[in-house]
DNA sequence: CTTGGAATGTCAACAAGGCTGACGTAATCT
DNA sequence: AGATTACGTCAGCCTTGTTGACATTCCAAG
């Protein structure tokens, strides 16, 4: 093991290292919701509403129990969310055939639009910084996001492979 | 360029990467300030105040508009956590010797006290991702975040060096 | 010296989006 | 039959963001 190998060790993990890290993480988040904020804000909806579309459309038919548990909300906070996209034809919830509590969520073709539009703002700029930055770093990226969440998350996140 | 790089070239940017990044920035969020949030969720404070606190902590003598300008919020919405750091005894906000219309912040013994508190939480996860995760996935980290933001936050991030 | 503008503080009102607690209904499981 | 689950809903509270309006204090230019 040579010197700078060794520097390395050590001065990634300084106090003042993590320090860049967590202020990185602060100023990116701001720049990764900035696009569908804007887009949203116009219809007179949030960045909860645009959560709810993107898992609903990851996984059509999914129900509300297993959306509460990926989003980590209450029922009442996902619901006044929900009815809203519902009332605005953009999210469909059909009962469930074989157990009928459920409810299985679906998005309409309009919310599908939606979807894709706000995505769309968001998917450039993370396609933007992926490219600038390589596969390299994206690998690395993605690496200490994920050992970053608690261990619940994780497995929402593993599962949406 | 052999296969396997050439496949990295072009796969890291399909959209279903681009959406596993999205759903790891979502997650790997909320991990990210699931400490602090506890901690001054006990107190009766939010996350603005932590925000606050871990600037000033960063910039002692720092004023209210630079302030302003690096969380990126209304002055309204800062004054109203400022206020509330001040009445804690946590904040000290002393009128500018040159030109007395400034404020100038400092942390107090207390303030530096519950920065330390939360910042610790946040440090030790993030320690704990940079270690199992490695120098070369940091640095592809902050190089991804980086790219992320829009120009006026990316210059803050840098001057924070 | 006066005046314009900058920096700050403050009041009021509002909205999004979290939360808790309580209650109701229908369906399913034991 | 009774307990549990899934979902919806009402009511109320909090934090944190917003806009708009207005007062104060002070620096700096004319």
């Amino acid at each position: 093991m040579n010197e700078h190998v060794q520097g390395d060790e050590i001065l990634f993990l300084t106090d003042d290292q993590i320090r860049r890290g967590i202020e990185a993480m602060f100023f990116a988040y701001r720049g990764f919701t900035a696009d569908p904020d804007r887009i949203l804000g116009e219809r007179g909806l949030g960045r909860a509403h645009h959560r709810a579309l993107h898992f609903v459309g990851r996984s059509p038919g999914t129900t509300v129990n297993a959306l509460l548990a990926v989003l980590g909300v209450t029922k009442q906070s996902l619901n006044r969310v929900l009815r809203s996209l519902v009332d605005e034809g953009l999210v469909q919830s059909r009962v469930g055939r074989r157990d009928k509590r459920e409810r299985h969520l679906f998005l309409t073709p309009a919310g599908e639009a939606l979807e894709r539009e706000l995505s769309d703002a968001q998917r450039a700029r993370m396609r933007e910084a992926y490219r600038s930055a390589g596969p390299e770093a994206v690998r690395g990226f993605r690496q200490v996001l994920e050992a970053m969440m608690d261990p619940e998350p994780r497995r929402h996140y593993r599962d949406g492979l």
